[in-house]
DNA sequence: TCGGCATTGCTATAATCAACAACAATTGTT
DNA sequence: AACAATTGTTGTTGATTATAGCAATGCCGA
């Protein structure tokens, strides 16, 4: 079948964008994660007693979609919060967050090796700034 | 604030196929179109009395979800289907069908070429063929 | 030619996700 | 002190995708 989709960038960045989302979703479901979590496990790791807004404006999550994400990391003993001021809550990592964040840490990792691996090489290195340049 | 989500072309390509399918969507909807129906058409376009399965195999969609879809675009009086034998149906445009497709198009390439008209020069060629690279 | 298997178009449903509006409480700003 | 902005919520909605199942039909090998 001809199609004519194939030659606009667009397109191939939805496409690759939405297969690559399945692979990792599913490897990360093994761990009881889906992407959004680890993402703000990662930025918890790296920003300790940011607030739920912080995270959010940074992944580009409302604030009330945090709600629900925030609360099953609680409810699995990953995160905790601490009061900072009478509206504000810090959240960081609990221990057991901190471990499950080393194991889902190196699936990430992992599979983002393989993805660069799938890239001929004299394009590989380019993937990362043209990508950027597209939404930063 | 600290962002290690960054340096992984996994989460550049989420990100930035996010950002572009946004800002996509919102000059289509101007016509009354989405992404999957221009899809739809095009391909349509290019491979007239092509079936709603193979349509869907084409794209990804499972041949449920494809029922809506067309019904949204034969309602519009974009498409129309002759039966081809007793189960199968072959779609094709109709000529409103056709010249809705010509502005979409329009809008699509316009779209397409400022995407690549932020990437910057030395990226630019790179970028299809590592998408493709990753879904192909 | 016939029997089984695959395909097609479809219904119906469930799960997930992101967007939106609204609210009370609190903080910051002038 | 008054007003504006921020925070964490609740509740709801629409859109999207996945899943299972079904009747009708076409295809293919024995």
């Amino acid at each position: 079948m001809r199609d004519p989709l194939t030659r606009y960038p667009g397109y191939a960045l939805r496409r690759a964008a939405h297969a690559t989302t399945v692979q990792l979703s599913a490897r990360l479901a093994e761990m009881g994660l889906k992407q959004v979590h680890t993402s703000i496990l990662m930025l918890l790791d790296a920003n300790p007693d940011s607030t739920a807004s912080a995270i959010g404006r940074q992944l580009d999550i409302q604030r009330a979609n945090m709600v629900p994400l925030l609360k099953k990391l609680e409810d699995a003993g990953w995160i905790a919060r601490t009061p900072i001021d009478g509206k504000s809550q810090g959240l960081r990592l609990t221990d057991n967050g901190r471990e499950t964040l080393t194991r889902a840490r190196k699936v990430i990792e992992d599979f983002e090796r393989e993805l660069l691996a799938r890239v001929p090489a004299e394009h590989r290195e380019h993937l990362l700034p043209a990508l950027d340049a597209l939404w930063r």
